[in-house]
DNA sequence: TAGGCCATCTGGTCCT
DNA sequence: AGGACCAGATGGCCTA
C-alpha cells in the first residue's frame, strides 16, 4: 500500500491548492494520523485531511478510477442526467468503492490521486494522456502525446486546471463588484444574491436607470422649450412646488436642504424661511425649471431605488395645461425579476412569481435593512417581487447567510 | 430527500 | 502554440 502522505505535492500550483480544501484553515493541520478506512481496508491520513475530506478524497478516488477506466461503470452513459447519473452513482458507490479496494495499485502508480475532492488539481491525465496517445488520433493530437512525457502531460493539465480556476475566480470577483452595486442591502444574516439573481437584479436595475435618464432628458428639454416663456418671478408659475410634499422631500427635508445650501442652482425663496417650503430659482424661477429640479429629485430618488410609487404621486402644480399633468406617469416599471428572468413560473400566477431561492436574498435585504431601522434599498419593483413572493410561499428570511465562501484556492 | 447553487475538472473550440 | 472561453459532467453543501 502507498503512502498517501504527501501525494499532494506534485501539482504546479500552491500547496494549499493541491490539498483541495473547501476553507483555507482545512489544509493546515497536517499531523501524522492515519485511519484505517473500514470500507476498503486501506490507510487514510486523517491528519492531512480536513474534516469530511476523507469521503470526498473516496469519492475523488472512486471517480478517477471510473475515468481512468479502472473500474467499470454499469450506469448506462452515466453522464447523459447528471441528476441520474448522480443518483446512480450514489446508490452504487459502496459497491464501486469496494471495487477500488481491490485495486491497490491503482493508487501506487497514480500518486497524485490523493485529493480530498478527487477532482482539484488532481490532474487526471486520462484526458490527455489517452486520448492524445491512442494511434487512431489525428496527428496534431498525437503530437502533443509525442512531445510530452507523462509527467509533463500532468503539469500541462495541472496548468490548464489552475487557469481555469484564476478565470472562475475573476468571473466570481467581478460578480461580486456587482453585487457591490446592486441595489440591495448587504449583512451577514443576508444570503449573497446568486449569480442568476445578480445579472438579473442588474438588468433590471440598469434599465430603471435608463428609464431616469431619458426622463430627465426630457424634462431638461421641456425646460429649453419653455423657459424663456415665462414671465419674472415666475409669477403663479413659480409658486407653490408639490415637491415639497411630496413624501421623498419630506423624509429628506435634511438633504434636500442641505444641496439647497450647496447649490448655486437652488435657494431658499426669502418668503419661505421653512426648510419645507417652496423652492424657487434665483432670478426668473420658471416653473419648468422648478419641474426640473422636482424631477431631478424624483430620479434621484428613482436611482436610488425610492419606490416609484411615490415618484409617481409628484403631481406638479402649473398653471399650463400642458404641464399639469405628472411627468412621471406610474405605468410599472418592469419587475427587477420576472419570471422569464428565471425561467420559473407558476401557470396560475398571472403576475410575477420569483423562484424562492432567488428572491429569499431580496427578502432577507429588506428585512435587514428594517430591522436596522434603515430604510430599505429597494425599488418598486424589488418591492412587488417581495411582496409577491411572500403571498405565493412563506420563507424564513431570517436564516443565516450561507457560506459560500470562495474561492476554495487561493 | 429533492432540488438549487456552486466549484472544479475536462475536452473542445476559437483567438492571438 | 498557448491561452481564453465555453459547456458538460460531477460532487459537495445547504435548505425547504
Amino acid at each position: 500500500m502507498s503512502n498517501l502522505r504527501g501525494l499532494c505535492s506534485t501539482s504546479t500550483t500552491s500547496p494549499a491548492s493541491s490539498c483541495s480544501p473547501t476553507s483555507e484553515s482545512e489544509c493546515v493541520e497536517n499531523v501524522d494520523v492515519v485511519e484505517d478506512d473500514n470500507v476498503t481496508g486501506m490507510s487514510i491520513p486523517r491528519g492531512f485531511l480536513p474534516v469530511g475530506a476523507v469521503s470526498r478524497w473516496r469519492d475523488g478516488l472512486l471517480k478517477g478510477s471510473l475515468d481512468a477506466g479502472k473500474i467499470r461503470d454499469t450506469t448506462p452513459d452515466h453522464r447523459i442526467n447528471s441528476t441520474e447519473a448522480r443518483d446512480s452513482r450514489r446508490n452504487s458507490i459502496e459497491e464501486k468503492y469496494h471495487e477500488i479496494g481491490r485495486l491497490s495499485g491503482y493508487i501506487e502508480e497514480n500518486d497524485d490521486l490523493c485529493s480530498p475532492t478527487g477532482k482539484d488539481d488532481t490532474v487526471h491525465t486520462h484526458g490527455l494522456n489517452l486520448k492524445y496517445s491512442q494511434h487512431s488520433q489525428p496527428d496534431a493530437k498525437r503530437s502533443v502525446s509525442a512531445r510530452y512525457s507523462q509527467e509533463e502531460l500532468r503539469e500541462l493539465r495541472s496548468k490548464i486546471n489552475s487557469r481555469e480556476r484564476r478565470r472562475m475566480h475573476d468571473l466570481n470577483s467581478a460578480m461580486d463588484s456587482l453585487r457591490d452595486v446592486m441595489p440591495y442591502a448587504k449583512g451577514p444574516s443576508v444570503r449573497k444574491l446568486s449569480k442568476i439573481a445578480t445579472l438579473t437584479l442588474a438588468r433590471n436595475y440598469i434599465q430603471m436607470l435608463n428609464k431616469s435618464v431619458e426622463e430627465m432628458k426630457q424634462l431638461l428639454e421641456d425646460v429649453y422649450r419653455s423657459g424663456g416663456n415665462v414671465g419674472p418671478g415666475g409669477g403663479s408659475a413659480g409658486g407653490p412646488l408639490s415637491l415639497s410634499h411630496h413624501p421623498y422631500y419630506l423624509s429628506h427635508a435634511g438633504k434636500v436642504q442641505q444641496q439647497q445650501q450647496h447649490s448655486s442652482f437652488l435657494t431658499t425663496h426669502p418668503g419661505h424661511p421653512h426648510p419645507h417650503s417652496h423652492l424657487t430659482l434665483p432670478g426668473s424661477p420658471s416653473s419648468t425649471q422648478i419641474q426640473a429640479v422636482s424631477l431631478a429629485a424624483a430620479a434621484a430618488a428613482a436611482a436610488a431605488g425610492f419606490p416609484q410609487t411615490h415618484l409617481s404621486s409628484l403631481q406638479l402644480h402649473h398653471p399650463h395645461p400642458q404641464h399639469s399633468h405628472s411627468y412621471l406617469p406610474p405605468p410599472p416599471p418592469p419587475p427587477l425579476l420576472s419570471s422569464s428572468d428565471h425561467g420559473t413560473t407558476t401557470p396560475h400566477q398571472s403576475h410575477l412569481y420569483i423562484h424562492p431561492p432567488a428572491a429569499a436574498p431580496l427578502q432577507q435585504s429588506l428585512a435587514y435593512s428594517s430591522s436596522r431601522g434603515s430604510e430599505p434599498v429597494s425599488s418598486p419593483s424589488l418591492l412587488q417581487a417581495v411582496s409577491s413572493v411572500q403571498s405565493t410561499r412563506s420563507f424564513n428570511i431570517t436564516r443565516p447567510a450561507r457560506d459560500t465562501t470562495y474561492p476554495r484556492h487561493q
